[in-house]
DNA sequence: AGTATATACGACTTAATTAGTCGTATATAC
DNA sequence: GTATATACGACTAATTAAGTCGTATATACT
């Protein structure tokens, strides 16, 4: 039905409360997932995921934590989604091949473009412009 | 992940199928099954709440089947796949107002204005779009 | 009238995906 | 060396989607 999952819900939430923080600061799991009543596991897992393409930086040991990285409004929506959740399209032969339909299938080509509009859109838009 | 259901997917693919018929002529549920190889009781259920909605005409019994509305060009996507699914958006909080967080959720604003571009983007699909 | 064929539709089962938890490893400030 | 934070794979639970089944109803045809 079009949705997003939790964990990107979960991880556009951090991203903003970390945008909030002055320049260096850092913000723990546990103080985003009390703040916002997220299960910390999950939320850090997610935020693992963020760190580990370069989104937010990670600070380990106590005193620890997580900050934004200064570029983060050059990072789209698209990409974001994606690290997160895999790829985005409204079905899965946009990107896999091997559907048994192919030769059959007489809507592939609509289904692609409203995929390439939403995908153009998601693109267009920054972790700025969601979180600020 | 944004996924429509199969339920959309053949309900577009058997759409398609019925815009290709000469003006009146019926389809059977069988028939389309057969030929995109989706299976028959699903179809059949899904096609049945397109009848439902006055998306395609139901004609029972034998030699019956379905055929397209002449006016089916003005269903615009929106509804077509909120008939099939329900509500299009992103977060249930679109429709819903029972979420926990409310207050504290620092990202609905934003999520609303993606919300909003899609839907406005669907609306503005109608089925003779997808299907011609 | 009886039969075959098509839609109508709720209840159910199965499969797949998403959400959340747990255990353990690693880095580091004090 | 201990407390606290991130890192991460494996696991379980919950939810949703996909598909099936049984039965009812309409109707063309013999």
């Amino acid at each position: 039905m079009l949705k997003i999952t939790r964990k990107v819900e979960y991880a556009l939430i951090a991203v903003g409360h970390l945008q909030q923080k002055d320049a260096g600061q850092l913000a723990t799991t546990k103080e985003i997932a009390e703040q916002f009543g997220i299960p910390q596991e999950l939320l850090a897992k997610t935020l693992q995921k963020l760190a580990r393409e370069q989104i937010i930086q990670a600070v380990k040991g106590p005193a620890g934590g997580y900050r934004i990285r200064k570029d983060s409004n050059t990072i789209n929506m698209t990409r974001f989604i994606e690290i997160l959740e895999g790829p985005v399209g409204l079905m899965d032969c946009y990107f896999d091949t091997d559907c048994i339909q192919l030769n059959t299938c007489n809507i592939r080509t609509p289904i692609n473009r409203i995929n390439d509009s939403i995908r153009s859109m998601l693109d267009q838009m920054t972790l700025a412009d969601i979180t600020n």
